[in-house]
RNA sequence: GGAGAGUUGCCUGAGUGGUUAAAGGAGCAGUUUGCUAAACUGUCACCGGGUAACUGGUGCAAGGGUUCGAAUCCCUUACUCUCCGCCA
């Protein structure tokens, strides 16, 4: 959520960026915030002063009656008796001031960092870099759907019996593989400073404002209707909001936390062609990494959090390449953010494996999450996060890149996990 | 699920109707200091007004109510702890 004190200054540059990010009529809705903001601000003085009063005279009241002057304390008491509507419709008309701003700033997406290219769509994503050999396979590779029937390490048919669409079965191999990474993800995470956490899958409804799913993407969450619980769509939402509410000692910074967990999504009608196999799934695993950081440094940080995804990749042998989002493109709440994708040899396409985030202040200020800067000023912080990595796509690549005759070779890093060499 | 006890600042914890945002501690900042330690001073958060010095208001789990005045009395809800029950 944008600060209000910040649109208040700063109101060409505001609009200037809702723009950029494609969002409709930034004028007006600018507008509309400055106009409650200002209505707010001037009930606020009218409540603050009549509140002065009967503070004044509640206090004269006592004295009187201490002095033993009954008669004039009992004449103060009617005088402030009728301060008291006043108030009520004073604070009746800040509470609906309040509300209705809070509403409209829940609209306004993040403002994008500077170095975001123009933008309406995907196509207009920068290619930041690309790494790695892309292989050309005969014409006889199959893609991954195709694989995991071949060497039945996947059962999507059996997810579908006992859940449905979108939920698969790992078995074996297929089991252990996943296994394998999540392991190795975790090791690698924590020689990288990441203090390991095991959070719920579940989270309450505070939460979900928390990190900015809710009021908006609902859904796009599981519901747990008879205890008001969400399941979480990513490991994001948990982390970050241990810290909701939290005003941090500077020592401690920056937090690093990575986490392990299943990720649930109902992707409500977005099924089609391109969401075969494991493209597209409602229940997945991911390690999440989520960093929180002083405002100075969070940009440092998120390359530095770029650069981690990217050794993981290397590692794995897979070719990949990054992409800065365009405006139209970023989500909701981030500032600035890098995509990085696999190549998917038979597929031949490239596939979304991480994503990671600067959201500067933008969830800072609805979890509350602060710290007392050098001025010892109580300041919003900034939130990062990062997928590193995402599973299924990743098993996906694995399983068409490095398909051969003698079935499919597993990476040499994670051959210490798996306990083999390849599937066959 | 049953019974009881609780919920006060970053932490601990007094306070049963009127100078109580509240003692102590931690952390941070300042002073002193060769350094550390110690000592002393300052420091709850939020929303406002003011160029500023400064100043008004709100907040004692949340939401209502009683009162001139509520952390304190009443109602509702949530959560925590203990014991019992059930149980991985």
């Amino acid at each position: 959520m944008l600060q209000v004190t910040f649109i208040r200054e700063n109101k060409d540059l505001t609009i200037a960026g809702l723009r950029k990010k494609r969002f409709k009529n930034p004028e007006e809705v600018v507008e509309k915030v400055l106009t409650i903001d200002a209505q707010r601000r001037e009930t606020q003085v009218q409540l603050d002063s009549f509140n002065a009063k009967i503070n004044a005279n509640s206090k004269e009241v006592g004295n009187l009656m201490k002095a033993g002057k009954k008669d004039e304390a009992e004449k103060l008491k009617t005088e402030t008796a009728g301060a008291k509507t006043s108030i009520k419709d004073l604070e009746t008309k800040l509470a609906e001031l309040e509300t209705q701003l809070t509403l409209e700033l829940y609209k306004l997406p993040n403002l994008p960092h500077a170095s975001v290219p123009e933008g309406a769509t995907a196509d207009d994503n920068e290619v930041v870099l690309q790494h790695g050999e892309i292989k050309n396979l005969p014409d006889t590779a199959l893609p991954h759907w195709d694989l995991i029937k071949k060497y039945d390490i996947i059962d999507f048919e059996l997810g579908v019996k006992i859940a449905g669409a979108g939920f698969p079965v790992y078995k074996g191999k297929g089991a252990r593989l996943q296994r394998a990474m999540i392991n190795f993800f975790l090791d690698e995470a924590q020689k990288a400073g990441y203090l390991e956490v095991q959070p719920p899958i579940v989270v309450n409804e505070a939460s979900g404002y928390g990190t900015g799913q809710l009021p908006d993407k609902e859904g796009q969450m599981y519901f747990i209707q008879e205890d008001g619980l969400y399941m979480i769509p990513t490991a994001e939402v948990p982390i970050t909001n241990l810290y909701r509410d939290v005003i941090v000692n500077p020592k401690d910074l920056p937090i690093k936390n990575v986490g392990y967990t299943p990720c649930f999504r109902r992707e409500a009608g977005s099924w089609g062609a391109h969401v075969r196999g494991l493209n597209r799934l409602h229940q997945f695993d991911k390690v999440e990494i989520v960093q929180i950081t002083q405002p100075e440094k969070s940009y440092q940080t998120l390359e530095e959090m770029s650069a981690y995804i990217q050794s993981l990749l290397q590692k794995l042998e897979l070719p990949y390449r990054v992409l800065r989002l365009c405006g139209g493109d970023i989500s909701f709440n981030a500032a600035l953010c890098y995509d990085m994708e696999v190549y998917s040899a038979a597929q031949k396409r490239w596939l979304e494996v991480s994503s990671c985030s600067n959201f500067e202040t933008f969830q800072a200020n609805r979890l509350k999450l602060r710290y007392k800067d050098e001025n010892n000023k109580t300041t919003l912080l900034h939130t990062l996060n990062g997928s590193a990595l995402a599973l299924p796509r990743i098993l996906a690549a694995l399983l068409e890149n490095n398909q051969t005759p003698e079935g499919i070779m597993i990476p040499k890093i994670l051959q210490p996990y798996t306990g083999f060499d390849r599937i066959a």
